[in-house]
DNA sequence: GCTCAGGCAGGCT
DNA sequence: AGCCTGCCTGAG
């Protein structure tokens, strides 16, 4: 049996191709699989909207989740349009959504991130979830889950080599270990301030300030988090040299990505 | 050969 | 607290 089910205002390109995710496959048919945790989705985007095509209702409700159905972003949008630049951007990005992924994975993920561009990014994570991830499904050429932390915390430099991911690994590693042997609890970072999570991811070795900024915002929806790239000090440094518009409020995590993607958007025309 | 890619650690002042 | 510098790897 599959359920369809449907979510407005999403526009999968801006979402699923803004480098807060790297695991969705767009298909020939103009649609985007992927996969979290164990759960497997065929999205489509829709006129006014992303039509999600499921075989069971708890499935609906995660993916419902993992696309952040809940919070407001016409409301949000509104409130940055106090700001002439940001609200150019969120307007025409308007169907972003700040994504729930997993935590381990969005860390991992993001460790593998720095100083690194994305077709490599996305290149080792396949390579990563192939390797040591577990093959719960044959459909679209197959789909791994993501390794958890214990099965790479076993792992030696060596086992990861074929990942190629350079000077990372003893980061992939030393994030695995503290999470498997519990140092590090991610679930426990659901309840803490936006600092004292920060604090605490800084713990992991290849955790500074952008890659903790990233896992609290794209996994954990802390969006106080601005997570600051190239990209984003370049705009910073030419719109908001005198600091961020207060119209940012508590979404300046929001308003990262919207700049972000009319930054790049605009810049990568010329 | 070189530079750059959504940074970070380690060492220095 | 703020500045360097090196770093795996692969594409241009």
């Amino acid at each position: 049996m599959e359920y369809h089910y449907k979510t407005r205002c999403l526009d999968l390109k801006q979402t699923l191709e803004s480098g807060q995710c790297f695991r969705w496959r767009k298909q020939d048919d103009g649609s985007y699989v992927g996969i979290a945790g164990s759960h497997v989705l065929k999205i489509s985007q829709v006129r006014d909207g992303a039509l999600l095509t499921v075989s069971n209702k708890e499935d609906a409700d995660y993916w419902l989740k993992y696309f952040d159905s809940e919070t407001d972003y016409e409301a949000v949008i509104k409130q940055f349009s106090a700001d002439k630049t940001l609200g150019e951007a969120a307007r025409e990005n308007s169907g972003i959504r700040i994504l729930r992924q997993e935590p381990f994975e969005t860390l991992i993920s993001f460790i593998i991130s720095q100083n690194n561009n994305i077709p490599r990014i996305t290149g080792i994570i396949s390579r990563l979830c192939e390797n040591f991830g577990e093959r719960i499904s044959d459909e679209y050429g197959g789909m791994w889950t993501f390794p958890d932390a214990g099965r790479l915390a076993a792992l030696s430099p060596e086992d990861l080599a074929p990942l190629r991911a350079g000077f990372r690994v003893r980061y992939i590693l030393d994030a695995s270990v503290k999470v498997a042997d519990g140092t590090i609890d991610l679930d426990s970072i659901y309840d803490m301030s936006y600092d004292d999570g920060k604090a605490y991811l800084k713990t992991i070795t290849g955790v500074g300030d952008k890659v903790a900024d990233c896992v609290l915002l794209f996994a954990y929806h802390k969006t106080s988090a601005f997570p600051t790239d190239v990209w984003i000090k370049r705009i910073v440094a030419e719109y908001y040299s005198d600091g961020l518009p207060e119209c940012m409020g508590e979404y300046k995590g929001i308003a990262q990505q919207y700049l972000f993607e009319y930054f790049r958007k605009h810049s990568s025309a010329t």
